[in-house]
DNA sequence: ATTTTACAAAGTGTATACACTTTTGTGGAT
DNA sequence: ATCCACAAAAGTGTATACACTTTGTAAAAT
C-alpha cells in the first residue's frame, strides 16, 4: 500500500485542509477527486480512509467524506493531549538534549523568524507547528514525532475553524523563550513556558460552537 | 467506509495479533484472509491498511502485509510516550476526578482481580490494559482514550514479542496502589507509582534484539 | 398551499478483472 | 553439487463494473 501514489493524494488533501482551501464540512466526492488526480476511485478511497484515521475528515456511511469540523469539546481534548505529551517531551529534552539539539532548535527558530518577517502565511504556520515536531525528532523518538505531527495537523484545522487570533509573532517569541529555558536546563521554567504557550494558542480561539454550514 | 464489515475484520485481526495467535513477522495474504472472512480482497485491504496505520502490521510494497515486529528502539519509544501521556493523565485525574470516577476504577480493579484469580489469560491481559484506557475515558477525553488504546495494543504486541516476565498479579497490585493514591489526591505519590508501574512493565521485557524468522 | 409518493440522478459499497511485480521452481551450464 | 537463467506461479496494485443507498425533483393527493 501507500505506494507513494496514495501518499501523494493524502499529502495534497492534508495541505488543502490545513491551509484552509477546503472548508470544514465540505464534501469530498470520490469521483471528483479521482478525476482531479487522474486516478481511480480506489486510490482516492484509500487516501480518504487515511485522512479519516487522522481525523482530518469524517466519513459517514453511504453519504461520503466531509472535511472534519471538530467540536469545541474535541478541540479542547486535542489541546489537553498536546499539553500532556509536550510536558513530558520537554522534561525528556532537558535531560537528554545535547548542544547540537539546542542548536537545531535555534536554527529552526531562525527559519520561523524569516517566514514571519516575509509574511509567508502557509510557511510560517507550517514552521510554527514543526517546532514541536522538531523537538520530538531531536529526541530520536519517532513514535512521539508521528503522534505530534497528527495532533498538530488537527490543531491547524481547529485553529482555522475557530478563527484563531494568535499572532504568529507571539508564538515565535514563545518558542524562543522555551529554547532559552531548555538551553539553561531550567526544567521548571521550560515546563511553565511550554504549558503557557499551548494554553495561549488554545485561548486565542473563539470557542463559540457554531453549526457551520454542512454542505 | 468502515461499514462495520471492515471494522469487524480489523477487530478480529487485532485480537489475533494481540492474543499471539499470529506471530510477529507472519505474512497476511490478502486472498487467504478474503476467503477466510468470506469477503473480497477489497475489504481485507482496507482492514490491513487500518492495521498498518495502527502499527500492528507493516506493509511492504508489492510484497504484502506482515505482522509488525517492533524493534527494541520502537518498543522503548512507545513506552516513553505512554509515560508522558499517562503522567499528564494522572495529574488531570487528580484535579478533576469525582468520587464516581474513583469508584469506577475500583470496580475495574475488582474485575482484574477476578480475571487474575481465574487464570483467564486473554481476559486479564485485556483488562490490565483497559485500566489505563478507563482512566482516560473517565476524564471524558476521547482523544486521549483512543490514543492510549492504540498505544496499549502496540504494547501488547511488544510484550509478547519480547517475552515479558511481568506477572499479572504484580500489575494488578500496582493498579490498586495507584487508585489509592488517586483517591487520596496525593499527586506526587500517584505520579511516582504510575511511572514506576510503566517502567516495571517495560523492564520485565527481555530486550534482546532478535531477528525473528520473517516468514 | 402543503404534504406525500414515485421516480430519476448521483454517489457510495463491494466484487471482480487485469496488469505488473515478486517469488518460486526447473533445467542446463559450469 | 552449485550457480545462473528463465519460465511459471502466486500475489499485490489499480481500474472498472455493478448493486444498493441516499438525495433531489416533480407530479399527485390531501
Amino acid at each position: 500500500m501507500d505506494s507513494t501514489t496514495t501518499g501523494f493524494i493524502v499529502d495534497a488533501l492534508t495541505r488543502a485542509i490545513v491551509e484552509h482551501r477546503l472548508q470544514p464540512g465540505a464534501k469530498l466526492s470520490e469521483q471528483k477527486l479521482a478525476d482531479q488526480f487522474g486516478v481511480s476511485r480506489t486510490l482516492v478511497r484509500q487516501a480518504l480512509f487515511t485522512l479519516s484515521q487522522n481525523r482530518l475528515i469524517q466519513m459517514e456511511p453511504a453519504r461520503g467524506a466531509f472535511v472534519a469540523a471538530p467540536s469545541v469539546a474535541e478541540a479542547q481534548q486535542v489541546f489537553a493531549v498536546r499539553r500532556m505529551l509536550e510536558a513530558g517531551m520537554t522534561r525528556a529534552f532537558i535531560q537528554q538534549a545535547t548542544a547540537a539539539d539546542i542548536a537545531a532548535l535555534y536554527e529552526h527558530i531562525e527559519q520561523e523568524k524569516v517566514a514571519v518577517r516575509r509574511g509567508d502565511i502557509p510557511g510560517r504556520t507550517s514552521l510554527l507547528g514543526d517546532f514541536h515536531v522538531c523537538m520530538a525528532q531531536r529526541m530520536g523518538n519517532q513514535v512521539l514525532a508521528l503522534m505530534l505531527t497528527d495532533l498538530i495537523s488537527r490543531c491547524a484545522l481547529i485553529t482555522l475553524m475557530y478563527q484563531s487570533t494568535t499572532s504568529a509573532e507571539h508564538s515565535h517569541e514563545e518558542h524562543s523563550a522555551i529554547v532559552q529555558a531548555l538551553q539553561a536546563k531550567d526544567e521548571t521554567l521550560a515546563l511553565a513556558l511550554m504549558d503557557e504557550h499551548l494554553r495561549h494558542v488554545e485561548e486565542a480561539l473563539t470557542f463559540t460552537e457554531r453549526p457551520l454550514s454542512r454542505a
